[in-house]
DNA sequence: GACCGGGGTGGAACCGGTTCCACTTTTGTA
DNA sequence: TACAAAAGTGGAACCGGTTCCACCCCGGTC
């Protein structure tokens, strides 16, 4: 348990002045005459020694360290976006503080809290839509902010890269009603949300191109935590006129909804065609194997940090960027054509 | 973009030193006044002043933080483990730097040396086996470390939070074993880890208490990462002779696994009999549901953290601690017995 | 009335880096 | 050979907190 050696002992022993040591440690921050470069880094490695983050910090004021705000680390998707974005992160030498709010948002204001005060150049999150005015202030002392998947319309200048959320809704709409279904099951997330929002435009699109009007009972939008997806199923299911088709458009609430469906013993697609967002590794484990809309991970990940660490090195224009990626649809055979005269 | 207020600059908007505003910061370190404690809130308030991390940690020589190191985020054990650390640690007011090594002993030296430079308290980790010298140096450097789930036998003085591996594998085996089975497969991780080493030899152990001699060919040790699980499962469903029960205990791996015997049409459990660890959210999602061995993942999370937080408040004995919790056998339709007479 | 004790306060050193700047030495060029 | 430019070096201030310590002032005690 001793103590480790400072830059000061390195100097001390290396017999030059710790501005040496400092420059060998900064390339480019100056020159240094090879011989003492090399007798420093010799001493450095003897020595054990590595420089202390907090006193680099405090000197510069920022660290090479971005914070991963998300929902829930044990729902897939967000546990790979962070895989993801741990590990891009890495390579390019930033670390990353990751922060679960489970959609609370007094915890999200924590977290946030936390990030300021460690000086973090850059935050990429999945925002619960509450704590505007914290973001706002956040991005007010420089803090780079970019929304992943989700954001926050009443947030100005805050780049956000999500998947094409209206066309993705749209498509595996279209690809139900192009198999004739009539009465569509649609599970979202709350409407107070970007994406609850756009995922129902781009339901109502796709009936519209098909000239049919929407029932509106059919949307259900529930909260990310809770059983809502499971809850939703039952009541769509009890519906006197009930869906012949259903969309579980959000998430957080896959697992849930599928839960009770298997419970509840309905047979896909004979009951029921189904198609899911998200591309669990479990989705194709299933009895029948699920249809789903793809979010591409990697691209997401990959996006965020661009646009994150491209703004710490100021090196983009200061307009925001939104950044959407294509989802694709990957059909499996949880989706069937309605039968044409059903019991009735 | 304006910078953040400093310490003195709520002194001096206060009419009170620098050293007044730490003590009001820091309660127990010293005497304030009631009336000039209230100012200075006050102030703090309305300049919106948040002290620097990196300035306390510098001062003070440690942060309240922990490293936790796992392999691989996208895997739902992991991702569980990471989300029930994160959530504790902060009800304890500690924060979480959450590091990936995807079991490359190379990225696990590189998280350890990071989380040295950021001098944190303690570090929970699941080793991949390696860098026992950087283990040694961490813990001589007084960074508290306990391993959770596998450990490092070489290294001493580690605490240890695991489940029970012998005695798992060994009810798994030995409910196999009852049902009838003989031939019995065993997929678990690499000979060269804890885990693996224990949960073979609960294997044998049911075999013994069975009289029944164990075939070597049986069993195989894959690594955490790539597809060794699915190989696995191909190769032993190969042998002449093959298995009518299969044990995953490659928590890893049983993605892997599980998604082979679908795709080669292997009927469970009237093929074959399957027991597989760790209770993912889609092991009963499956046709038909899994039978598992829980691990309890908020146990094994309370308790690192417990024992980790014990450590740093040194409020705990020298010696090193090991704590095993117990892992339910969940039973649902995967297994089968033996049918008394099999097509032969 | 002198003295002691302790609450309350501010000055200043310190933590371990970075960086500016003044200074010396080397190098290159006319 | 002379002199400017560039390379190399070390001292010291600085980042923003914490903490030690000296000091003041007040009340209580003999």
């Amino acid at each position: 348990m001793k103590k480790a050696p400072t830059i000061r002992d390195v100097a001390s022993a290396a017999g030059v002045s710790v501005s040496v040591v400092s420059r060998v440690l900064n390339p480019d921050s100056g020159p240094v005459a090879p011989a003492k470069r090399e007798t420093v880094l010799r001493v450095i490695d003897e020595l054990g020694y590595r420089p202390r983050a907090a006193a680099r910090e405090l000197s510069v004021g920022h660290t090479p360290t971005i914070g991963l705000v998300v929902a829930d680390l044990a729902n897939p998707f967000f546990a790979q976006l962070a895989d993801r974005v741990v590990w891009e992160a890495r390579s390019h030498g930033v670390q990353v503080m990751v922060m679960t709010t489970q959609e609370d948002p007094h915890l999200e204001a924590d977290s946030l809290d936390t990030l300021l005060d460690r000086s973090v150049g850059g935050v990429i999150a999945t925002p619960t839509g509450a704590n505007i005015e914290k973001w706002a202030r956040l991005q007010a002392l420089g803090v780079n902010v970019v929304f992943v998947d989700r954001t926050i319309p009443e947030l100005e200048d805050v780049d956000l890269v999500s998947i094409e959320n209206v066309d993705s809704a749209r498509r595996a709409t279209e690809h139900m009603l192009g198999l004739g279904h009539r009465r569509i099951g649609l599970i979202t997330g709350p409407v107070s949300t970007s994406t609850g929002r756009s995922r129902i435009e781009g339901y109502k699109a796709a009936h519209n191109n098909f000239s049919i009007s929407v029932d509106p009972q059919l949307i259900r939008d529930v909260a990310f935590r809770g059983d809502g997806g499971g809850d939703a199923v039952g009541s769509l299911l009890a519906l006197p006129d009930r869906p012949t088709a259903l969309i579980v458009a959000n998430t957080a609430q896959v697992l849930s909804s599928v839960r009770r469906l298997v419970q509840i013993g309905v047979r896909i697609p004979d009951d029921l065609s189904v198609i899911v967002f998200d591309d669990n590794p479990w989705t194709e484990l299933t009895n029948p194997p699920l249809s789903v809309i793809r979010q591409p991970i990697d691209m997401l990940a990959v996006h965020s940090l661009e646009l994150v660490l491209g703004r710490m090195q100021g090196r983009l224009p200061a307009a925001p960027r939104t950044i959407e990626v294509k989802a694709d649809f990957v059909p499996r055979s949880s989706c069937s054509p309605l039968a044409l005269s059903p019991i009735s």
